[in-house]
DNA sequence: CGAAGGATCGTCT
DNA sequence: GACGATCCTTCGT
């Protein structure tokens, strides 16, 4: 199976995010494998979305939202836990990002359990802090290109026909975009 | 069940 | 110096 192209992100954050539903995010540890099926999704845009981290202006943390796209945004959040985000937008000189907020697990789901401490299914990666625990992300994925098969990477998947749309979560402003999606 | 509150620290003002 | 794109536990019903 072979990785998203670059082109795939080369679009407006809005459309990447419903596409990205029903792909396959894989974590490689050494010869280990962890991977899992992405079911929900939000989108998180530029100078139009007050909820953004590049609503106001470039800094450190969120410098990578401006660059390249299919690059990994890894964030640390609330003291204790990473968001996983990708950069998707249509425009060079625009900035946005995807979060990825849960995936189905498949393989590696011993590994999963252990880095989570459960064995509840149905806990293990159903939230964005959740699954980057699971999957053992953290910001030495900062940066990183998800289009290469190396350590993380996102690869084709099923075709989804129904999306869900919902508000997105924890966010002040914003809340009339419905950019929150899943399957 | 659902609601409420605590944990805990990097980032921005 | 305040707060957050969260999670988990506890407590009450």
């Amino acid at each position: 199976m072979s990785t998203l192209p670059k082109k795939f992100y080369q679009r407006d954050t809005v459309i990447v995010a419903k596409e990205l539903l029903g792909k396959k995010l894989t974590r490689k540890i050494g010869n280990y494998e962890m991977s899992g099926t992405i079911i929900e999704t939000e989108a998180y845009r530029h100078k139009d979305d007050p909820a953004s981290h590049a609503f106001r202006n470039i800094t450190d943390r969120n410098k990578v939202m401006f660059g390249e796209v299919g690059i990994a945004y890894v964030y640390f959040t609330y003291g204790m836990h990473y968001c996983f985000n990708v950069v998707a937008k249509k425009m060079k000189t625009s900035a946005g990002a995807v979060l990825i907020r849960g995936i189905v697990p498949e393989k590696g789901i011993k590994k999963m359990q252990e880095n989570r401490n459960i064995e509840n299914l149905k806990n293990l990666t159903n939230g964005p802090g959740k699954l980057t625990q699971a999957l053992e992300i953290t910001k030495e994925h900062y940066g990183i290109d998800l289009t290469k098969k190396i350590e993380l990477y996102i690869e084709e998947g099923l075709e989804i026909k129904k999306i869900k749309k919902s508000t997105r979560i924890g966010i002040k402003d914003g809340k009339e975009m419905l950019w929150n999606f899943q399957i």
